[in-house]
DNA sequence: GCGACAG
DNA sequence: ATCTTGTCGC
């Protein structure tokens, strides 16, 4: 699967090198960007490398993301991405597992090795992985209907999490299911199965807390791209039956994590 | 000014 | 993210 059947927006992704404030220029990975063929605008670079420069591309992105799409009711496949990484920090692993919705047995998937494409910086999450998550998902033999992404969507400062900028990037509707809190405030949900509460910041609703499992720790489903907050979270209820997470993302990160084991 | 801060 | 030991509970 290409990037042009992937359909990643014909956008500028990087930031302007070019600015007053030299001290702010500083890479923040010594080297340099560390994709080529990126789909830059004219005369960019790659890939942003400064917190400057990522600040500019969210803000440049955003506006981009389909917050009317109600996102498909009974997708045939979805798609879960997590990463992982070598104790050392230095090199990582991105998966992509593609599951029947129905059966929820994985029908495909990819991987894909790579370093850290950014410093880790709250906010900035998605620099890091996105490169290589983009090659694995390039792998797959056919485009999920659906992304459920490891890190917010919405719910992040910029309302531009992971889960957007993957989903802009692909045109594909995508879903951002968070282990713990970035922004946002929340009450406890019901112990129950399927409680959920808003994750809100004032009056506008980021997500929702949302209890996967009887008496576990709730999840933070946010929207990311082409999709309702309603079926998202009805999306992640679906995904997982026995636990808490859902199975596209217990399905990646199993496969990241043996992949980052046999150095493949 | 001092914390908090997706993975 | 990753490193860690035992422990509580089904």
């Amino acid at each position: 699967m290409e990037h042009g059947q992937l359909r990643i927006a014909d956008v500028a992704v990087s930031g302007r090198r070019d600015g007053p404030d030299i001290a702010e220029k500083e890479p923040v990975i010594p080297g340099g960007p560390v994709r080529e063929g990126w789909p830059d605008g004219a005369g960019e670079p790659a890939w942003p490398v400064s917190v400057a420069e990522a600040l500019g591309v969210q803000d440049r992105l955003r506006p981009l993301v389909d917050l009317v799409g109600p996102g498909p009711a009974a997708p045939a496949t979805v798609a879960g991405l997590d990463v992982a990484y070598a104790e050392d920090g230095d090199r990582l692993a991105a998966a992509v597992t593609v599951l029947d919705a129905r059966t929820l047995q994985v029908v495909d998937s990819a991987v894909a090795t790579g370093r850290p494409a950014f410093e880790y910086v709250p906010g900035l999450f998605a620099f890091r992985e996105l490169p290589a998550l983009l090659d694995a998902l390039d792998r797959l033999s056919t485009p999920p209907e659906l992304l459920v992404c490891d890190g917010h969507g919405l719910a992040h400062p910029r309302r531009f999490g992971l889960a957007c900028h993957l989903g802009v990037l692909t045109g594909l509707p995508a879903i951002g299911v968070g282990k713990t809190p970035l922004v946002g405030a929340w009450e406890p949900p019901a112990e129950h199965r399927g409680a959920w509460s808003s994750l809100v910041d004032g009056t506008e609703v980021l997500g929702r807390v949302l209890r996967t499992q009887d008496g576990v720790k709730p999840v933070f489903v946010s929207v990311g791209h082409r999709m309702g907050l309603e079926n998202a979270c009805a999306q992640v209820l679906a995904l997982a039956p026995h636990y808490r997470l859902p199975e596209t993302t217990r399905t990646a990160d199993r496969l990241c994590r043996t992949a980052l084991a046999n150095n493949v």
